[in-house]
DNA sequence: AGTTTCATTTTGACATTGTCAAGATCAATT
DNA sequence: AATTGATCTTGACAATGTCAAAATGAAACT
Protein backbone atom coordinates (compact mmCIF):
# COMPACT_ATOMS: atom_id res chain seq x y z
CA UNK A 1 0.00 0.00 0.00
CA UNK A 2 3.02 2.16 -0.07
CA UNK A 3 3.06 5.03 -2.64
CA UNK A 4 5.12 7.14 -4.51
CA UNK A 5 6.63 10.01 -2.72
CA UNK A 6 7.40 12.14 -5.76
CA UNK A 7 4.16 13.79 -7.43
CA UNK A 8 1.84 15.49 -4.57
CA UNK A 9 2.50 17.12 -1.87
CA UNK A 10 1.17 14.77 0.43
CA UNK A 11 3.81 11.90 0.56
CA UNK A 12 2.50 8.81 1.44
CA UNK A 13 -1.67 9.73 1.79
CA UNK A 14 -3.72 6.97 0.56
CA UNK A 15 -5.75 8.69 -2.17
CA UNK A 16 -8.33 7.28 -5.08
CA UNK A 17 -5.48 8.80 -7.90
CA UNK A 18 -2.45 7.56 -8.08
CA UNK A 19 -0.75 10.50 -9.50
CA UNK A 20 2.22 8.51 -10.93
CA UNK A 21 0.81 4.95 -11.49
CA UNK A 22 1.86 4.64 -15.24
CA UNK A 23 5.42 5.02 -14.69
CA UNK A 24 5.05 2.98 -11.20
CA UNK A 25 3.37 -0.16 -13.39
CA UNK A 26 6.47 0.17 -15.64
CA UNK A 27 8.91 0.19 -12.98
CA UNK A 28 7.21 -3.10 -11.39
CA UNK A 29 6.95 -4.24 -14.68
CA UNK A 30 10.66 -4.08 -14.58
CA UNK A 31 11.44 -5.29 -11.42
CA UNK A 32 8.96 -8.57 -11.39
CA UNK A 33 10.62 -9.41 -14.85
CA UNK A 34 14.42 -9.45 -13.31
CA UNK A 35 12.91 -11.28 -10.18
CA UNK A 36 10.44 -14.02 -11.19
CA UNK A 37 11.06 -13.91 -15.31
CA UNK A 38 8.71 -13.66 -17.80
CA UNK A 39 6.46 -16.57 -16.73
CA UNK A 40 6.26 -14.14 -13.39
CA UNK A 41 5.22 -11.54 -15.18
CA UNK A 42 1.87 -10.54 -15.19
CA UNK A 43 -0.45 -8.12 -15.04
CA UNK A 44 -2.37 -8.20 -12.15
CA UNK A 45 1.03 -8.46 -10.30
CA UNK A 46 1.93 -5.41 -11.48
CA UNK A 47 -1.07 -3.93 -9.96
CA UNK A 48 -0.57 -5.80 -6.75
CA UNK A 49 3.24 -4.22 -6.36
CA UNK A 50 1.92 -0.92 -7.83
CA UNK A 51 -1.00 -1.05 -4.82
CA UNK A 52 -4.01 -0.69 -7.45
CA UNK A 53 -6.89 -3.05 -8.08
CA UNK A 54 -6.28 -5.59 -10.69
CA UNK A 55 -7.99 -3.85 -13.40
CA UNK A 56 -6.27 -0.37 -12.86
CA UNK A 57 -3.47 -1.07 -15.97
CA UNK A 58 -6.00 -1.25 -18.64
CA UNK A 59 -6.97 2.33 -18.21
CA UNK A 60 -2.96 3.04 -19.26
CA UNK A 61 -2.19 0.49 -21.27
CA UNK A 62 -5.16 -1.14 -22.96
CA UNK A 63 -4.06 -4.68 -23.02
CA UNK A 64 -0.79 -6.62 -22.39
CA UNK A 65 0.54 -6.35 -25.57
CA UNK A 66 0.28 -1.97 -25.31
CA UNK A 67 2.26 -2.48 -21.91
CA UNK A 68 4.95 -5.20 -23.09
CA UNK A 69 5.42 -2.52 -25.55
CA UNK A 70 6.18 0.35 -23.55
CA UNK A 71 8.82 -2.23 -21.62
CA UNK A 72 10.62 -3.18 -24.40
CA UNK A 73 10.80 0.78 -25.75
CA UNK A 74 12.29 0.96 -22.37
CA UNK A 75 14.75 -1.72 -23.23
CA UNK A 76 16.24 -0.33 -26.50
CA UNK A 77 16.53 2.76 -24.83
CA UNK A 78 18.50 1.40 -22.14
CA UNK A 79 20.45 -0.36 -24.52
CA UNK A 80 21.09 2.53 -26.51
CA UNK A 81 21.96 4.29 -23.55
CA UNK A 82 24.83 1.19 -22.50
CA UNK A 83 26.12 1.30 -26.56
CA UNK A 84 26.79 5.26 -26.56
CA UNK A 85 28.36 5.14 -22.57
CA UNK A 86 30.96 1.87 -24.12
CA UNK A 87 31.46 3.35 -27.47
CA UNK A 88 32.23 7.12 -25.65
CA UNK A 89 35.15 5.35 -24.03
CA UNK A 90 36.50 3.83 -26.71
CA UNK A 91 39.35 5.32 -28.59
CA UNK A 92 40.47 2.85 -31.67
CA UNK A 93 37.97 2.23 -34.10
CA UNK A 94 38.65 -1.78 -33.27
CA UNK A 95 38.30 -1.57 -30.06
CA UNK A 96 34.78 0.43 -30.91
CA UNK A 97 33.87 -2.16 -32.54
CA UNK A 98 34.88 -4.53 -29.73
CA UNK A 99 32.87 -2.34 -27.12
CA UNK A 100 29.93 -2.12 -29.09
CA UNK A 101 30.00 -5.93 -29.29
CA UNK A 102 30.52 -6.10 -25.68
CA UNK A 103 27.32 -3.67 -24.24
CA UNK A 104 25.11 -6.06 -26.63
CA UNK A 105 25.93 -9.03 -25.09
CA UNK A 106 26.50 -8.04 -21.59
CA UNK A 107 22.75 -6.26 -21.64
CA UNK A 108 21.26 -9.28 -22.72
CA UNK A 109 23.13 -11.28 -20.54
CA UNK A 110 21.82 -8.74 -17.79
CA UNK A 111 18.59 -8.41 -18.93
CA UNK A 112 18.12 -11.72 -20.10
CA UNK A 113 13.87 -11.11 -19.65
CA UNK A 114 14.08 -7.86 -20.93
CA UNK A 115 16.19 -8.78 -24.05
CA UNK A 116 13.69 -11.62 -25.10
CA UNK A 117 10.72 -8.98 -24.86
CA UNK A 118 12.41 -6.54 -27.33
CA UNK A 119 12.79 -8.66 -30.13
CA UNK A 120 9.43 -11.44 -29.94
CA UNK A 121 7.40 -9.40 -32.68
CA UNK A 122 4.53 -11.20 -31.19
CA UNK A 123 4.19 -9.70 -28.43
CA UNK A 124 4.44 -6.26 -29.42
CA UNK A 125 2.18 -3.95 -31.36
CA UNK A 126 4.44 -2.87 -34.30
CA UNK A 127 2.36 0.54 -34.59
CA UNK A 128 3.68 2.00 -31.41
CA UNK A 129 5.55 5.12 -32.12
CA UNK A 130 7.38 5.07 -29.26
CA UNK A 131 8.41 1.69 -29.74
CA UNK A 132 9.48 2.45 -33.33
CA UNK A 133 11.34 5.57 -32.21
CA UNK A 134 13.47 3.84 -29.23
CA UNK A 135 14.43 0.72 -31.77
CA UNK A 136 16.07 3.07 -34.21
CA UNK A 137 18.08 5.00 -32.02
CA UNK A 138 19.54 1.68 -31.04
CA UNK A 139 19.60 0.95 -34.66
CA UNK A 140 21.31 4.65 -35.56
CA UNK A 141 24.12 3.99 -32.57
CA UNK A 142 24.77 0.47 -34.47
CA UNK A 143 24.77 1.98 -38.23
CA UNK A 144 27.24 4.58 -37.30
CA UNK A 145 29.48 2.33 -35.46
CA UNK A 146 29.65 0.72 -38.87
CA UNK A 147 30.16 4.05 -40.63
CA UNK A 148 32.83 4.94 -38.80
CA UNK A 149 34.69 1.80 -39.51
CA UNK A 150 34.69 2.94 -43.29
CA UNK A 151 35.40 6.42 -43.09
CA UNK A 152 32.12 7.69 -43.47
CA UNK A 153 29.87 10.48 -42.26
CA UNK A 154 27.31 9.82 -39.27
CA UNK A 155 23.67 9.73 -39.91
CA UNK A 156 21.22 11.46 -37.75
CA UNK A 157 18.44 9.00 -36.53
CA UNK A 158 15.93 11.38 -38.39
CA UNK A 159 17.97 10.39 -41.41
CA UNK A 160 17.80 6.67 -41.30
CA UNK A 161 14.21 6.01 -42.96
CA UNK A 162 15.45 5.20 -46.65
CA UNK A 163 18.61 6.97 -46.10
CA UNK A 164 20.90 6.82 -49.18
CA UNK A 165 23.81 6.43 -47.35
CA UNK A 166 22.62 3.21 -45.91
CA UNK A 167 21.28 1.37 -48.82
CA UNK A 168 24.58 1.84 -49.87
CA UNK A 169 26.55 0.20 -46.92
CA UNK A 170 23.67 -2.34 -45.93
CA UNK A 171 25.97 -5.27 -46.93
CA UNK A 172 28.15 -4.18 -43.83
CA UNK A 173 25.99 -3.04 -41.72
CA UNK A 174 24.03 -6.35 -41.94
CA UNK A 175 27.41 -8.34 -41.27
CA UNK A 176 27.71 -5.77 -38.17
CA UNK A 177 24.09 -6.25 -36.88
CA UNK A 178 23.55 -10.07 -37.57
CA UNK A 179 27.08 -10.86 -35.41
CA UNK A 180 26.30 -8.55 -32.64
CA UNK A 181 22.90 -9.69 -32.51
CA UNK A 182 23.13 -13.43 -33.26
CA UNK A 183 26.22 -13.47 -30.67
CA UNK A 184 24.01 -12.27 -27.99
CA UNK A 185 21.16 -14.72 -28.61
CA UNK A 186 23.14 -17.56 -28.65
CA UNK A 187 25.02 -16.96 -25.51
CA UNK A 188 21.59 -15.67 -24.09
CA UNK A 189 19.48 -18.80 -25.15
CA UNK A 190 22.67 -21.17 -23.87
CA UNK A 191 23.03 -22.84 -27.70
CA UNK A 192 26.07 -22.45 -28.40
CA UNK A 193 28.96 -24.73 -28.32
CA UNK A 194 31.06 -26.02 -24.92
CA UNK A 195 33.02 -22.86 -24.67
CA UNK A 196 34.47 -22.01 -20.98
CA UNK A 197 33.36 -18.77 -19.47
CA UNK A 198 37.10 -17.57 -19.38
CA UNK A 199 37.21 -17.68 -23.26
CA UNK A 200 34.09 -16.62 -24.17
CA UNK A 201 35.47 -13.09 -23.58
CA UNK A 202 38.74 -13.60 -26.10
CA UNK A 203 36.95 -15.33 -28.70
CA UNK A 204 34.43 -12.17 -28.77
CA UNK A 205 37.64 -10.12 -29.57
CA UNK A 206 39.27 -12.49 -31.91
CA UNK A 207 35.99 -12.56 -33.91
CA UNK A 208 34.91 -9.23 -33.41
CA UNK A 209 38.64 -7.94 -34.48
CA UNK A 210 38.42 -10.17 -37.64
CA UNK A 211 35.20 -8.59 -38.61
CA UNK A 212 36.16 -5.03 -38.27
CA UNK A 213 38.62 -5.58 -40.86
CA UNK A 214 36.46 -7.12 -42.82
CA UNK A 215 34.02 -3.93 -43.11
CA UNK A 216 36.89 -1.35 -42.96
CA UNK A 217 37.75 -2.92 -46.25
CA UNK A 218 34.54 -2.50 -47.85
CA UNK A 219 34.02 -4.95 -50.58
CA UNK A 220 36.78 -4.38 -52.45
CA UNK A 221 39.29 -7.42 -52.12
CA UNK B 1 -13.75 -38.02 -31.97
CA UNK B 2 -11.04 -39.49 -34.75
CA UNK B 3 -8.59 -41.53 -34.26
CA UNK B 4 -5.68 -42.44 -36.10
CA UNK B 5 -5.84 -45.46 -38.36
CA UNK B 6 -2.44 -47.01 -37.38
CA UNK B 7 -1.34 -48.94 -34.26
CA UNK B 8 -4.41 -51.12 -33.93
CA UNK B 9 -6.35 -53.00 -36.00
CA UNK B 10 -9.63 -51.96 -35.69
CA UNK B 11 -9.24 -48.20 -37.47
CA UNK B 12 -11.91 -45.93 -35.42
CA UNK B 13 -13.42 -47.70 -32.95
CA UNK B 14 -13.43 -45.39 -29.87
CA UNK B 15 -11.55 -46.98 -26.98
CA UNK B 16 -10.32 -45.94 -23.64
CA UNK B 17 -7.04 -46.44 -24.33
CA UNK B 18 -5.62 -44.13 -27.33
CA UNK B 19 -2.59 -46.41 -28.57
CA UNK B 20 -0.45 -43.52 -30.05
CA UNK B 21 -1.75 -40.80 -27.78
CA UNK B 22 1.77 -39.36 -27.41
CA UNK B 23 2.46 -39.00 -31.43
CA UNK B 24 -0.93 -37.75 -31.79
CA UNK B 25 -0.22 -34.69 -29.40
CA UNK B 26 2.78 -33.63 -30.60
CA UNK B 27 1.05 -33.33 -34.12
CA UNK B 28 -1.58 -31.63 -32.92
CA UNK B 29 0.89 -29.25 -31.10
CA UNK B 30 2.62 -28.48 -34.08
CA UNK B 31 -0.49 -27.89 -35.99
CA UNK B 32 -1.82 -25.59 -33.42
CA UNK B 33 1.38 -23.75 -33.65
CA UNK B 34 1.25 -23.00 -37.01
CA UNK B 35 -2.40 -22.21 -36.83
CA UNK B 36 -2.59 -20.07 -33.77
CA UNK B 37 0.55 -19.86 -33.26
CA UNK B 38 2.06 -19.23 -30.07
CA UNK B 39 -0.34 -17.80 -28.11
CA UNK B 40 -3.04 -19.88 -29.31
CA UNK B 41 -0.95 -22.98 -28.11
CA UNK B 42 -2.22 -24.60 -25.02
CA UNK B 43 -2.43 -28.11 -23.47
CA UNK B 44 -6.03 -28.70 -23.19
CA UNK B 45 -6.46 -27.40 -26.58
CA UNK B 46 -3.83 -30.24 -27.81
CA UNK B 47 -5.84 -33.02 -25.96
CA UNK B 48 -8.80 -31.46 -27.33
CA UNK B 49 -7.83 -32.18 -31.23
CA UNK B 50 -6.33 -35.83 -29.74
CA UNK B 51 -9.72 -36.25 -28.78
CA UNK B 52 -8.80 -36.58 -25.17
CA UNK B 53 -9.33 -35.56 -22.14
CA UNK B 54 -7.61 -32.25 -20.71
CA UNK B 55 -5.57 -33.88 -18.28
CA UNK B 56 -4.35 -36.69 -20.49
CA UNK B 57 -1.01 -35.18 -21.78
CA UNK B 58 0.51 -35.41 -18.42
CA UNK B 59 1.26 -38.88 -18.15
CA UNK B 60 3.36 -38.34 -21.46
CA UNK B 61 4.92 -35.35 -20.76
CA UNK B 62 4.57 -34.22 -17.41
CA UNK B 63 4.16 -30.34 -17.76
CA UNK B 64 4.18 -28.04 -20.57
CA UNK B 65 7.74 -27.77 -20.01
CA UNK B 66 7.89 -31.08 -21.11
CA UNK B 67 5.73 -30.97 -23.89
CA UNK B 68 7.36 -28.16 -25.18
CA UNK B 69 10.59 -29.53 -25.44
CA UNK B 70 9.73 -32.25 -27.29
CA UNK B 71 8.58 -29.85 -29.52
CA UNK B 72 11.25 -27.77 -29.93
CA UNK B 73 13.47 -31.31 -30.43
CA UNK B 74 11.12 -31.78 -33.30
CA UNK B 75 12.03 -28.89 -34.70
CA UNK B 76 15.62 -29.41 -34.69
CA UNK B 77 15.35 -32.54 -36.67
CA UNK B 78 13.74 -30.63 -39.56
CA UNK B 79 16.48 -28.02 -39.36
CA UNK B 80 18.46 -30.75 -39.51
CA UNK B 81 17.53 -32.56 -42.30
CA UNK B 82 16.83 -28.83 -44.21
CA UNK B 83 20.17 -28.09 -43.67
CA UNK B 84 20.91 -31.35 -45.23
CA UNK B 85 19.32 -31.19 -48.16
CA UNK B 86 20.00 -27.87 -49.24
CA UNK B 87 23.89 -28.44 -48.72
CA UNK B 88 23.52 -31.87 -50.43
CA UNK B 89 22.43 -29.60 -54.13
CA UNK B 90 25.06 -27.36 -53.38
CA UNK B 91 28.21 -27.94 -56.03
CA UNK B 92 31.06 -24.86 -54.81
CA UNK B 93 32.03 -24.19 -51.43
CA UNK B 94 30.72 -20.58 -52.06
CA UNK B 95 28.01 -22.10 -53.03
CA UNK B 96 27.26 -24.47 -49.97
CA UNK B 97 27.40 -21.53 -47.41
CA UNK B 98 24.88 -19.48 -49.18
CA UNK B 99 22.48 -22.39 -48.99
CA UNK B 100 23.58 -23.38 -45.66
CA UNK B 101 22.43 -19.02 -44.35
CA UNK B 102 19.32 -19.37 -47.04
CA UNK B 103 17.76 -22.95 -45.62
CA UNK B 104 18.09 -21.60 -42.33
CA UNK B 105 16.54 -18.74 -42.48
CA UNK B 106 13.38 -20.07 -44.88
CA UNK B 107 13.26 -22.12 -41.72
CA UNK B 108 13.17 -19.51 -39.35
CA UNK B 109 10.47 -17.73 -41.62
CA UNK B 110 8.38 -20.80 -42.60
CA UNK B 111 7.75 -22.01 -38.97
CA UNK B 112 8.13 -18.89 -37.27
CA UNK B 113 6.22 -20.07 -33.86
CA UNK B 114 8.83 -23.22 -34.02
CA UNK B 115 11.83 -21.60 -34.23
CA UNK B 116 10.85 -19.03 -31.63
CA UNK B 117 10.21 -22.02 -28.79
CA UNK B 118 13.56 -23.45 -29.92
CA UNK B 119 15.50 -20.82 -29.01
CA UNK B 120 13.78 -20.21 -25.57
CA UNK B 121 15.89 -21.49 -22.84
CA UNK B 122 13.54 -20.80 -20.43
CA UNK B 123 10.95 -22.42 -21.75
CA UNK B 124 12.47 -25.99 -22.36
CA UNK B 125 14.50 -28.62 -19.64
CA UNK B 126 18.02 -28.04 -20.70
CA UNK B 127 18.55 -31.73 -19.02
CA UNK B 128 16.43 -33.56 -21.72
CA UNK B 129 18.75 -36.06 -23.44
CA UNK B 130 16.13 -35.91 -26.87
CA UNK B 131 16.63 -32.32 -26.88
CA UNK B 132 20.42 -32.36 -26.77
CA UNK B 133 20.52 -34.72 -29.35
CA UNK B 134 18.87 -32.63 -31.65
CA UNK B 135 20.49 -29.78 -31.15
CA UNK B 136 23.90 -31.40 -31.53
CA UNK B 137 23.28 -32.76 -34.73
CA UNK B 138 21.99 -29.23 -36.09
CA UNK B 139 25.39 -28.05 -34.65
CA UNK B 140 26.82 -30.99 -36.59
CA UNK B 141 25.74 -30.13 -39.54
CA UNK B 142 26.92 -26.39 -39.48
CA UNK B 143 29.96 -26.80 -38.04
CA UNK B 144 30.93 -29.58 -40.87
CA UNK B 145 29.92 -26.68 -43.41
CA UNK B 146 32.54 -24.34 -41.56
CA UNK B 147 35.18 -27.29 -41.65
CA UNK B 148 34.67 -27.67 -45.32
CA UNK B 149 35.03 -24.70 -45.74
CA UNK B 150 38.89 -24.76 -44.38
CA UNK B 151 39.30 -27.69 -46.10
CA UNK B 152 39.42 -29.89 -42.94
CA UNK B 153 38.40 -33.22 -42.36
CA UNK B 154 34.96 -33.20 -40.83
CA UNK B 155 33.30 -34.45 -37.46
CA UNK B 156 30.36 -37.05 -37.20
CA UNK B 157 28.09 -36.07 -34.06
CA UNK B 158 29.31 -38.20 -30.97
CA UNK B 159 32.64 -36.76 -31.12
CA UNK B 160 31.31 -32.70 -31.27
CA UNK B 161 31.65 -32.69 -27.45
CA UNK B 162 35.09 -31.44 -26.58
CA UNK B 163 35.92 -32.00 -29.65
CA UNK B 164 39.76 -30.66 -30.39
CA UNK B 165 39.53 -29.50 -34.15
CA UNK B 166 36.63 -27.45 -33.50
CA UNK B 167 38.06 -25.17 -30.64
CA UNK B 168 41.09 -24.56 -32.69
CA UNK B 169 38.10 -23.32 -35.43
CA UNK B 170 36.30 -22.23 -32.58
CA UNK B 171 36.35 -18.54 -34.28
CA UNK B 172 35.23 -19.19 -37.58
CA UNK B 173 32.42 -21.23 -36.19
CA UNK B 174 31.59 -18.30 -34.32
CA UNK B 175 30.90 -16.30 -36.85
CA UNK B 176 29.45 -18.68 -39.30
CA UNK B 177 27.30 -19.19 -36.67
CA UNK B 178 26.57 -15.89 -35.46
CA UNK B 179 26.01 -14.83 -38.91
CA UNK B 180 23.18 -17.64 -40.12
CA UNK B 181 21.16 -17.43 -36.51
CA UNK B 182 21.68 -13.56 -36.26
CA UNK B 183 20.21 -13.00 -39.86
CA UNK B 184 17.68 -15.74 -38.97
CA UNK B 185 16.35 -14.18 -35.89
CA UNK B 186 16.55 -10.60 -37.41
CA UNK B 187 14.31 -11.24 -40.04
CA UNK B 188 11.99 -13.48 -38.14
CA UNK B 189 11.37 -10.52 -35.45
CA UNK B 190 11.04 -7.76 -38.44
CA UNK B 191 14.38 -5.67 -36.73
CA UNK B 192 15.91 -5.66 -39.80
CA UNK B 193 16.22 -1.67 -41.41
CA UNK B 194 13.96 -1.27 -44.47
CA UNK B 195 15.17 -3.70 -47.04
CA UNK B 196 12.66 -4.42 -49.55
CA UNK B 197 11.98 -7.92 -49.77
CA UNK B 198 13.18 -8.72 -53.12
CA UNK B 199 16.48 -7.39 -52.58
CA UNK B 200 16.79 -9.63 -49.37
CA UNK B 201 18.12 -12.35 -50.77
CA UNK B 202 20.72 -10.63 -53.09
CA UNK B 203 22.22 -9.17 -49.62
CA UNK B 204 22.13 -12.25 -48.25
CA UNK B 205 24.38 -13.79 -50.93
CA UNK B 206 26.65 -10.70 -50.87
CA UNK B 207 27.17 -11.20 -47.00
CA UNK B 208 27.47 -14.97 -46.77
CA UNK B 209 29.83 -14.88 -50.03
CA UNK B 210 32.18 -12.58 -48.07
CA UNK B 211 32.06 -14.20 -44.72
CA UNK B 212 32.43 -17.67 -46.79
CA UNK B 213 35.62 -15.57 -48.08
CA UNK B 214 36.81 -14.77 -44.87
CA UNK B 215 36.44 -18.16 -42.88
CA UNK B 216 38.43 -19.82 -45.66
CA UNK B 217 41.18 -17.95 -45.37
CA UNK B 218 41.40 -18.70 -41.72
CA UNK B 219 43.10 -16.02 -39.52
CA UNK B 220 46.34 -15.20 -41.30
CA UNK B 221 45.89 -12.50 -43.60
C1' DA C 1 -9.75 -69.99 -16.43
C1' DG C 2 -9.35 -66.15 -12.70
C1' DT C 3 -6.60 -62.62 -10.49
C1' DT C 4 -3.45 -59.12 -10.03
C1' DT C 5 -0.64 -55.51 -11.59
C1' DC C 6 0.28 -51.46 -13.86
C1' DA C 7 0.20 -48.02 -17.42
C1' DT C 8 -3.14 -45.05 -19.27
C1' DT C 9 -7.07 -41.94 -19.28
C1' DT C 10 -11.05 -39.47 -17.06
C1' DT C 11 -13.37 -36.57 -13.76
C1' DG C 12 -13.66 -32.93 -10.79
C1' DA C 13 -11.55 -29.33 -8.35
C1' DC C 14 -8.48 -25.23 -7.44
C1' DA C 15 -5.95 -21.07 -7.86
C1' DT C 16 -4.62 -17.72 -11.52
C1' DT C 17 -4.90 -15.02 -15.36
C1' DG C 18 -6.60 -11.31 -19.00
C1' DT C 19 -10.50 -8.80 -20.21
C1' DC C 20 -14.81 -6.49 -19.83
C1' DA C 21 -18.85 -3.70 -18.08
C1' DA C 22 -20.65 -0.82 -14.57
C1' DG C 23 -20.11 1.95 -11.01
C1' DA C 24 -17.37 4.94 -7.65
C1' DT C 25 -14.24 8.75 -6.86
C1' DC C 26 -12.00 12.89 -7.55
C1' DA C 27 -9.93 17.11 -10.10
C1' DA C 28 -10.76 20.73 -13.01
C1' DT C 29 -13.48 23.50 -15.74
C1' DT C 30 -17.56 25.89 -16.52
C1' DA D 1 -22.17 25.05 -7.48
C1' DA D 2 -22.79 21.87 -11.09
C1' DT D 3 -20.91 19.17 -14.62
C1' DT D 4 -17.66 16.90 -17.19
C1' DG D 5 -14.09 13.64 -17.95
C1' DA D 6 -10.22 11.06 -16.51
C1' DT D 7 -8.92 7.61 -13.27
C1' DC D 8 -9.59 3.67 -10.40
C1' DT D 9 -12.50 -0.20 -8.15
C1' DT D 10 -15.67 -4.03 -7.97
C1' DG D 11 -17.50 -8.03 -9.60
C1' DA D 12 -17.96 -11.29 -13.12
C1' DC D 13 -16.56 -14.52 -16.96
C1' DA D 14 -14.23 -17.93 -19.61
C1' DA D 15 -9.73 -20.21 -20.01
C1' DT D 16 -5.59 -22.27 -18.52
C1' DG D 17 -2.04 -25.50 -15.98
C1' DT D 18 -1.79 -28.62 -12.39
C1' DC D 19 -3.19 -31.94 -9.04
C1' DA D 20 -5.53 -35.96 -6.61
C1' DA D 21 -8.54 -39.67 -6.90
C1' DA D 22 -11.09 -42.75 -9.46
C1' DA D 23 -12.06 -45.52 -13.67
C1' DT D 24 -10.54 -48.41 -17.42
C1' DG D 25 -8.42 -51.95 -19.88
C1' DA D 26 -4.32 -54.67 -21.38
C1' DA D 27 -0.95 -57.77 -20.12
C1' DA D 28 1.29 -60.77 -16.93
C1' DC D 29 0.98 -64.21 -13.56
C1' DT D 30 -0.94 -68.31 -10.97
Amino acid sequence: MRRKATAPSTPDRSSYHHGTLRQSLLEAGEALLREKGFKGFTLRECARRAGVSHAAPKHHFGDVKGFLTEIAAGGFDELTRMLRERIADATTLDEEFIATTRAYVEFAQAQPEHFRIMFRDDLLCAESDRLATAMQLTFTELTNVILRQRGEPEIRCEEVERDQSIVAILDDIMIGWCHVHGLAHLILERQLPPVPAELQDGMLITVSTRLAQLIQHGGKS
